[in-house]
DNA sequence: AACACGGTTGACCATCTAGTCAAGATTGTT
DNA sequence: AACAATCTTGACTAGATGGTCAACCGTGTT
């Protein structure tokens, strides 16, 4: 009967949630390669076998993993049209991106990752939906410059500016903590580098009279 | 006769280029676990067994890259100094790293690599020679403060701003590249990043009436 | 020419790991 | 209770890989 599947539905969603949360972690902490099966197996609570029985292979596992890493990438993107004003665009840009380095910091390195590495999983991701998505806020970009109410710059480097210091947070955030004393940082740390990192883009595109 | 150690060291010299060299490239594409003594045997021309009579184990090998690589990151450090005037100073050392990107992008990948990865490998140089090194720049930069030459900003959010996105541009120059229809940043794309990332953050550090 | 010493190398081994499989346990339905 | 579909899992296999080793090569010195 196909209507046991469904019934089972909710241990098969459960457990595929447990393993593409372990594998998160592992495969940020030690790479595709560096991770095993059996870490992620442990990492999950786990026997390996099953993790076997949910996904097919280890690269199949991985790109479910970059996949969903993905989607909350793109997801921040939201912020950037929920306004007209780009500061306002871009306060709520750079906050969502803090944020997404504070919570998700294990995605942000896998992400990292695979791209390091020529991206040999998901290149198609990168040439259709990151190219149509990046092309998208260029345009807004370039209309804010055309009104006048920021500089004139290429758009694509002020992306890359707002990638960069963004995810830092998440990919390096074991070189911060060390310089840190070796502690996490704070709320308050946290609030101060997204204000800093805001305020320094901000200021940096405003045209100079508005200041 | 110990003079034949010397009459040969051309060999050994020439040799761990060669080793080193390829070390940096495939850890840099493959990540630690993922590069394999025989692939890095084949990139450097020679068979896998002498590898291991430099070096004595994967390891090892790895070390030294890392510690390489860790010498040229600290060698931008010179341009900090080379000025009192925080303009210039700042232009010079993100030109430099931007440099840095263009010229060693394995290397600016493999340090990545290896500090998402917790730094299991140079840890150690984290928390003495970076450490230290951060710690001077800071001072650096409150002196700047004081001086009423910048604005007043936590210096730690400025640092992280200039490495990450002067890094970006070698770690994510496969995703950069393929935003660039799948070409390499041209010589006037190169410049005008630089140009960018230094126009953005010194305005978004200039004192308000400086503009 | 004989040598000594560093350098070179193919063959080998122990270990690790992705993936398989078949037997058994669970669970919802009738 | 009997069933069928799904889930679970220990034991196993084939292949890859870091590292070893013993025989061999090249070159400068005597």
């Amino acid at each position: 009967m196909l209507i046991l599947k469904a019934a089972k539905a909710h241990i098969r969603a459960e457990n595929e949630r447990l393993i593409l949360e372990a594998g998160e972690r592992i495969f940020a902490q030690h790479g595709f390669r560096g991770a095993t099966m059996q870490m992620i197996a442990d990492q999950a609570g786990l026997p390996k076998a099953n993790l076997h029985y949910y996904f097919d292979s280890k690269e199949k596992l991985y790109r479910r993993v970059v996949e969903k890493i993905f989607e909350i990438w793109l997801q921040a993107a939201s912020s950037f049209e929920n306004s007209d004003e780009p500061k306002e665009a871009l306060k709520l840009y750079i906050y969502e991106k803090m944020q997404i380095s504070r919570r998700h910091p294990y995605g942000s390195k896998v992400w990292a990752n695979e791209v390091m590495q020529g991206a040999p999983i998901i290149q198609d991701f990168l040439e259709t939906q990151l190219r149509s998505w990046t092309d998208g806020r260029i345009e807004s970009i370039q209309a804010w410059i055309a009104a006048g109410k920021i500089r004139s710059v290429e758009p694509r480097w002020v992306m890359y500016m707002i990638w960069a210091t963004t995810q830092h947070y998440a990919d390096f955030g074991h070189q911060i903590e060390t310089l840190n004393a070796d502690a996490p940082l704070s709320e308050a740390q946290w609030e101060a580098a997204s204000e800093t990192v805001f305020e320094v883009i901000w200021n940096g595109l405003a045209p100079k009279q508005s200041l």
